[in-house]
DNA sequence: CCCTATGTTCAACGTTTATTGAACTATCGA
DNA sequence: TCGATAGTTCAATAAACGTTGAACATAGGG
């Protein structure tokens, strides 16, 4: 397996990638589960988002939220766990990240978002 | 020309949809000129948009923008006059469209978007 | 009534996108 | 060292997207 993948800096982050990646229901998901998350101040993995669709169409999803600068992933032995570029996203985009998180909970079921109470659910 | 043009309701505005309207760079810029107005309290024609593209492909642009429910047309003779849906967006989404467009204007140049100045100094 | 101005619609095109399964790589534990 | 686990990469496919120019529809002004 490769090295750390490449991130694009702070400075390299583009408002339409941003909001191109966000656009898609499943990176949309995966970005408000990683938000969520971020409560704990933890990391994800990438098998903690089986529910949404297959490893293969996840990593392509993977690779576009690290290439667009909204995600970042961290080599750990046989895994990788990502969390939110909050600080990077922040400080270039004030707000958006916290106004597409909110409007996505408020639309959760709509977009059929995993909240931490499903999670619970399931169990 | 066809009646006016068909608009969602604001409970059929869906998150990922206005998200991927304002990804596209063309219609960034767009939204981000109509947002420029708003000050005004003006309306556009589109025909003030002619340096952003071709009118058949400004046309594609405006359909798309209209059936996210981004915005609203409005017809009048042998213009449409259009401005944002700012009510509708900041109800279903609070803060997002203000977000987008302060981080528009952040990259205005990187954007290549028309700033009001710029507007007079063509002049 | 014609001519012009304003926009839309249509067909065509090349590109990008999301999704799939199979093959592959790398790491950990027994 | 072997096998299982965790993810990526690749090739293939179908659908969606953005762009173009030509044709069309409509309203207003001479």
């Amino acid at each position: 397996m490769s090295r750390t993948p490449l991130h694009p800096t702070r400075e390299q982050i583009e408002l339409p990638m941003v909001l191109d990646c966000l656009s898609d229901p499943i990176r949309l998901a995966i970005v408000y589960q990683l938000a969520q998350q971020e409560r704990v101040s933890s990391e994800l993995r990438c098998g903690d988002f089986y529910a949404l669709s297959g490893k293969s169409n996840l990593a392509y999803h993977f690779a576009k939220l690290r290439e667009c600068g909204v995600m970042q992933t961290r080599v750990a032995g046989t895994n990788r766990f990502m969390r939110l570029r909050r600080e990077d996203l922040d400080a270039r985009f004030p707000g958006l990240l916290d106004a597409v998180i909110s409007s996505a909970a408020k639309d959760a079921d709509r977009l059929q978002l995993l909240t931490e109470c499903d999670a619970v659910k399931v169990d």
